[in-house]
Parts: C-alpha cells; sequence; structure tokens
DNA sequence: CAGAGGATAAGCT
DNA sequence: GCTTATCCTCTGT
C-alpha cells in the first residue's frame, strides 16, 4: 500500500495530487497492462454536491466509498466503467476519479482493447477502463492487490500539476468551479486538451 | 416508468 | 467544432 493512502491527515485534494505519476497495473490472464496516472479528480464527501456520497446518500452501488482507504470504487456510466479510488476513512466516503494515464506496458493490448491508437487509447475515464480491461468485478477490490493495483516501486514526478474545474459539473453552484481536476501539465494523455504536448511528457526523471 | 448522470464515438458542418 | 445515440443504475413521480 503506498503510504499516502494511509495516511489520515491528508486530505483527499492531496491525494489527488500525490496519485499524479503512480504506476497503475492490471495483471489477468492476457497480460500485464500499466500506465502512469496524468490526470485526477477529487470527490470530497457529503458536502460536495458533484460527488455520489452527497448529502451521505448509501446506495449498493455506492458501497465500496464507505469502505477503507485504498479500496477500488468502480462503477458503471452509460455503457463505460469509472474508476475511483476510495480516501480516507470510513465516516468520510470520499475518492479520487482517475481519468487519463500514460500507457507504460502492454500497449499492444490496449490497441487491442480499444481498436485504436495513440494518445485516444487512455485519454479519458472510460477510455483507460476498456484498455485496461477493468469491470464491475474489480469494484470494492484493493488497490494494492491483485489484478488491480497501484506499484509502490515506480514512480514519476510531474513538472507541474495544472488545476482546472472538474469536467461535467454543471449547476452545482461553487462545486462547478472548484479546481478539484489536477493534470500533469503538458502530458498528451490528458482529456480534453488543448495546444501541443511538451517533448517530456511533463515528467521529471524517473525514480526506480 | 421517465429522466438524469463524473462519457464516448460516429457523423455531420 | 457540434449533435446524437448509446441503454446502466438510481431516484422521484
Amino acid at each position: 500500500m503506498l503510504s499516502f493512502l494511509k495516511d489520515p491527515t491528508l486530505t483527499t485534494e492531496q491525494v489527488a495530487k500525490e496519485l499524479l505519476g503512480c504506476l497503475l497495473v492490471k495483471e489477468d490472464e492476457i497480460g500485464i497492462t500499466s500506465g502512469w496516472i496524468v490526470e485526477t479528480e477529487a470527490y470530497v464527501g457529503v458536502q460536495d454536491e458533484a460527488c455520489h456520497s452527497y448529502n451521505g446518500k448509501r446506495t449498493p452501488r455506492l458501497e465500496s466509498m464507505y469502505k477503507k482507504a485504498g479500496t477500488l470504487y468502480v462503477y458503471q456510466m452509460h455503457t463505460h466503467h469509472m474508476v475511483n479510488i476510495v480516501t480516507r476513512t470510513s465516516d468520510e466516503p470520499q475518492a479520487v476519479l482517475i481519468r487519463a494515464i500514460e500507457p507504460y506496458e502492454g500497449v499492444s493490448i490496449f490497441e487491442e482493447h480499444r481498436k485504436r491508437k495513440g494518445i485516444e487509447l487512455t485519454n479519458g475515464p472510460g477510455k483507460l477502463t476498456k484498455a485496461m480491461g477493468i469491470t464491475m468485478e474489480d469494484n470494492g477490490t484493493e488497490s494494492d492487490k491483485y489484478p488491480l493495483y497501484i506499484a509502490s516501486q515506480k514512480k514519476r514526478v510531474p513538472n507541474l500539476i495544472q488545476k482546472s474545474k472538474r469536467i461535467g459539473i454543471p449547476n452545482k453552484g461553487h462545486w462547478t468551479d472548484a479546481l478539484l481536476r489536477y493534470s500533469v501539465e503538458g502530458n498528451p494523455y490528458v482529456s480534453r486538451r488543448k495546444g501541443k504536448p511538451m517533448n517530456d511528457h511533463g515528467w521529471e526523471a524517473m525514480i526506480h
């Protein structure tokens, strides 16, 4: 388990930033796929009108959000899956949505799942789950365990973390404008980005 | 049982 | 660039 996921002094916003550069890995019978997290969004619990657990809402679908920090919360929206990492304690159902990754291992498997190439493989929350084969079977599992986990041995460091409004949160008062979306500035896999990506993809040197 | 929601892809302009 | 179909889960009528 990554140490920052079990640190009760960190806010969900801080965890969302810490997750940038972490390696998300899926291991199954098909093979190993992995990618560096380049975009996250913080959903800060019962007071956050954009959060599923807003106002203490609790349904069978949301049960994973009420589990311990580090639990994976996967849900389906329209025909797509979204993957989140639960933060803090069971009393505070908060989570970080993983919105985009930069492919690292298993690119050919990504291409097979997505029927596409390049940045289209993983530049969106529904795209990366399809690329890695993440399904409801991964819901409620822990993020330090097979088959879907965050590697603790490898991490990259963003040169600059860009803050912006969360995607798709209209008519939610100040929550609509809250800067709770974090991305690696200049990384080509960040969703809905414009302009030229940076040559180094926005990373400092890799740490092993 | 209609409607909305943390989205995507295809098709059009 | 914008519009539309997609067809899961939950809520409110």
